[in-house]
DNA sequence: TCGCACATGTAACGTGTTACATGATTCA
DNA sequence: TGAATCATGTAACACGTTACATGTGCGA
């Protein structure tokens, strides 16, 4: 009951916050744009389809219009909702940076649906914090590295800080970009 | 058989060329190090070491040296470490780059094992090569978006834009770096 | 009529997560 | 004596991957 949906969950109802989809459109949706990280296929898609309705965040429905074939098209519910609202205002914890940055920027990408732009705001500011804090820690990992470590290991960590800072930089670009919005 | 390490399994092999190690160091090192990020934990790692183990490209024997409890100190079989350079060696694919760039970064880490400086070189001209090309890729993604997209979305797809874009540099900066190493 | 795109699934399999179990040693 | 650390695991569970199954409508 309180088992919350997987970041796959939460990208499909998300996309259904655009208005109802098919599985196949979601799917060609997963296929064919970067949302694609977040899995694919058939042998994923159809079965969370099927744990968001049995948990009653989303709602299946016969598309009868003509064309093709029957397809079902699904739509979120009103806890459906209420479970996305939630998800997108949870705080950003240390544990999402360091190991679920990808989810992060997922929910990002959906906080369109709040019509909040404090709230994307906020989300900016929390990030760009965070990040920080992170890449001081991974550069007190490097200090920390012996001395006959190889070049390979050194420069790897170099990478992971160097993305990070990009992604603190960029949140500071997008929060000046998002001020500027007129909504 | 044929069956190939996870990721885990790999950088679990990997560590092991730096020497025996058991179990519990090795969850150490995930603990305490930006490893960590491929995952952990004992429910994780003890089942990962048993299937290489089973697999033959890992030994493991028991430490008898005094101390504490036995432990058991594993380290890589000559099918082991054939096994690590084949997936050292591996071309970059259009895959990877999109979807495991994380295990190609693990892969870079554990370059040193081949001590081939010239193999670490090209890893890194390929991987600028194919990050580039992905870059392309996003940046048409960017320009289909239709007018009435919601700016986080786009800004989601510019931070992607922009970490991808962090890892070429990096490449190329890693590249002067090895290449200015004495081996 | 042949094949492709549409459309929806299922089954087997391996693996990671979480939580728990067990017992020895060291230190307060 | 009790707690923390060393050290190794196991069991239940859910999820994603891969591969397969099924059938319609449309265009060449």
């Amino acid at each position: 009951m309180t088992a919350h949906p997987t970041t796959l969950g939460y990208a499909l109802l998300g996309l259904l916050h655009q208005g109802p989809r098919s599985g196949y459109d979601l799917r060609k949706v997963f296929a064919t744009t970067a949302l694609g990280n977040y899995s694919s296929s058939p042998g994923a898609i159809y079965p969370a389809l099927a744990r968001l309705e049995r948990a009653k965040l989303i709602d299946g429905r016969v598309d009868q219009a003509r064309s093709l074939r029957p397809r079902m098209l699904y739509q979120p519910t009103k806890a459906g909702s209420a479970a996305m609202r939630r998800w997108l205002t949870q705080p950003i914890s240390h544990e999402d940076v360091e190991r679920r940055i990808d989810e992060l920027m997922l929910r990002f990408a959906f906080l369109w649906i709040l019509e909040d732009r404090r709230r994307t705001e906020r989300f900016l500011v929390e990030l760009a914090e965070q990040v920080d804090a992170y890449v001081t820690e991974l550069k007190r990992q490097r200090s920390l590295h012996p001395p006959e470590t190889p070049i390979q290991p050194r420069l790897a960590l170099e990478a992971g800080i160097e993305q990070y800072q990009a992604c603190a930089r960029w949140a500071r670009k997008a929060l000046i970009a998002v001020r500027k919005e007129r909504t």
